[in-house]
DNA sequence: GAATGCAATGTTATAACATTGCATTTGTAC
DNA sequence: GTACAAATGCAATGTTATAACATTGCATTC
């Protein structure tokens, strides 16, 4: 299967990740929001697994460093991120990815690979659109700005 | 709350769904496959919960018939049943629905009201298109049929 | 500097959702 | 009627998520 987190040492993405986390916090505080270490280091982990992880996994992660974390622990941090919009949930997969758009005055879709599990975030303004026309006419609202569908990933399509 | 299953009497629904439940036995057994008591009862009760039903509702409707239904009960019928196309499961809810459209050569939109957790099939050939476009640009194939949106119904729109 | 308020976290337990594994029965082809 | 596959019964377990309550740490007020 998929490692559950990223697991090849690279600097270089360490050091965008504590830039990424650095202004995760800048704006968490322009709201009034603190993110505290555990937050932060949920979200770092989340950075990490482009692709999604699962509660569990964090939990097991955190506890490393944290042998005292249970459930709540990480449930919390993960409800805190998607309320700043720093994280979505894969409803799916029950699986969590950090939001890779600083903002989302543009929903986005979320493309989950049901072969890999893996997940893509995609911004497509031509989809949206028609989306958002669609269901104006049927008498509903988007609520959420976040859209799950099964695709299958490009490696997962060549390998067959 | 939501009812858990339709909970008023109609005859004429009644019949509706005999004859729905015909045509699924039929078009199963054109496929190879049987539907069976078990599974003819679960996807009536999923005809009889427009809005979807979750598994371990349908177990204690399940067990009013049968005591000995367990969820491997239900989750194997509910798996035959997506199998055959007969029914969709919302994933972000853990919700259950039957599908109203004899085959899906369109795939379908699922509206999940994030308010009362209802959930409105719709076919929107736009919406649709522009995202076969999208995906196929982005090296990714639509798997599955069923792609899940958030959006607040119009029912609780109006209730603001 | 004690008392208060409050957000975050710790801790335990449990609710809710889903699957595995294996024994038994049923249906059906030969 | 034997043999085989499909379906079901059943118990246990695995997985995901939340409830309920206690504690900590820090800022504010008195």
């Amino acid at each position: 299967m998929r490692p559950a987190v990223s697991d090849v040492e690279n600097p270089l993405a360490d050091c965008e990740n504590t830039q990424a986390l650095d202004r995760a916090e800048a704006s968490c505080r322009a709201r009034g929001a603190s993110l505290t270490a555990i937050r932060r280091e949920v979200l770092d982990l989340l950075y990490r697994s482009p692709t999604g992880v699962k509660a569990y996994d964090l939990l097991a992660r955190i506890k490393e460093a944290r042998p005292g974390a249970s459930p709540p622990t990480v449930y919390r941090a993960l409800d805190f991120l998607i309320d700043q919009g720093l994280a979505h949930k894969i409803g799916r997969m029950n699986l969590f990815v950090a939001c890779r758009h600083a903002s989302h005055q543009i929903p986005s879709l979320f493309l989950v690979c049901p072969k890999c599990s893996g997940v893509t975030e995609l911004q497509e303004q031509s989809v949206m659109s028609a989306l958002s026309t669609s269901l104006a006419a049927a008498g509903h609202r988007l609520e959420s700005p976040e859209v799950e569908i099964s695709a299958i990933c490009p490696k997962c399509v060549g390998a067959g």
